[in-house]
DNA sequence: TTCCTTCCTTACTTGTAGGTAAGTATACGC
DNA sequence: GCGTATACTTACCTACAAGTAAGGAAGGAA
């Protein structure tokens, strides 16, 4: 066993480029030649494409777990989770991750096998699940200000902020500060 | 001459496979085989795939100032044009158009010419410039009411509306009416 | 020591992609 | 009727994609 296993090695590459160029946009030539491995080595543990994109959805999702968890057991202010989402956001726009998963898979929808389709709509669900507890515990605490259901509301959020990802991507990075401050402003955050 | 060239059902065609699935998504033969051509047909009127997908961003580009440029010219009330975008863009989900074309070239970005950056890119900013205009015009006129600088929230409407087209694509259509009500609340609009 | 499992490589196959060169039918000006 | 564009088709090429079958090295269990 070694520190980082090939297997780890292989995600973290198709990770990568999966949020680069999309699942048709890469190759598995793409992930074994920076990887000094051979294709079949790919195949070796995962059979077909689309186990790969399985695992790269697992991947994903398990960050999200993760990086919730805590708020969603025990609450908390939730100016900072929102906080948090943006940043995240920068950051894997400046990590070379311009899209996200949602997005990526958006475009190749077509071969999707239902398996996946189901795995990627239960992500969505559970990162609304989440903002809409954030979103929620904001207007309780009086963080948030903002009209309409906590759950639409949150899902307004979701797409924006999947959408400006998508437009810093072919227009400026600028842009994704400049919607973040316009969430902020519409949520009544004047700080 | 043709009634409809075949120059104009390539276009179409190609529109169509290109706002479902992406650039890297189809192949000539998904033009070609639909409308009885033969592949070099294609290559005759647009060289290589990026000859065509230039087309595909003029004709993008035009359907915009032809539906635009009438309030541009002589402005009017802003709440149908708000409204007319909204319609536009369930119409175009509904007509097989999931992706907008600014979606669709997010993913395959890393291979587009300077040129065709540039025309996706003053797409974006002719958008980005009409609705910032409707945006000002409805505060104006008292229809909306919002915080922040007027193109900051045009802005952050655009990106939403193209993040709502995503995640309808991948979770379900009802999330579109769902956001569009929710841009209207926060625009404090209640009729 | 032998056998079995794990993890990979070598060496292929098949399919399809974008693209090209040369030929052909049709219409039009002259 | 005679060239000459225009708008294609036929027949091809090269590159590369995903995927597979068979073999080999390395380690642990018997």
């Amino acid at each position: 066993m070694q520190v980082v296993t090939t297997r780890e090695q292989i995600i973290n590459q198709a990770f990568q480029l999966m949020l680069q160029r999309g699942l048709n946009g890469f190759s598995y030539r793409d992930i074994s030649e920076p990887l000094r491995i051979k294709n079949a080595a790919i195949h070796y543990h995962f059979p077909n494409k689309m186990d790969l994109l399985s695992a790269l959805i697992a991947e994903n999702h398990q960050l999200l777990r993760e990086s919730t968890s805590e708020f969603m057991a025990y609450g908390g202010p939730a100016r900072p989770q929102l906080e948090g989402l943006f940043d995240y956001t920068l950051n894997q726009c400046e990590c070379g991750r311009p899209i996200c998963m949602v997005g990526a898979l958006a475009v190749d929808y077509k071969d999707l096998s239902d398996k996946i389709k189901q795995a990627n709509d239960s992500f969505i669900h559970d990162s609304l699940t989440w903002l809409t507890k954030v979103m929620e515990t904001g207007r309780e605490q009086d963080e948030f200000h903002f009209e309409g259901p906590t759950k639409r509301k949150a899902m307004g959020i979701l797409a924006t902020i999947q959408g400006a990802r998508q437009m810093a991507r072919v227009h400026s990075m600028d842009i994704l500060n400049s919607i973040f401050a316009q969430i902020r402003t519409d949520l009544g955050i004047t700080s």
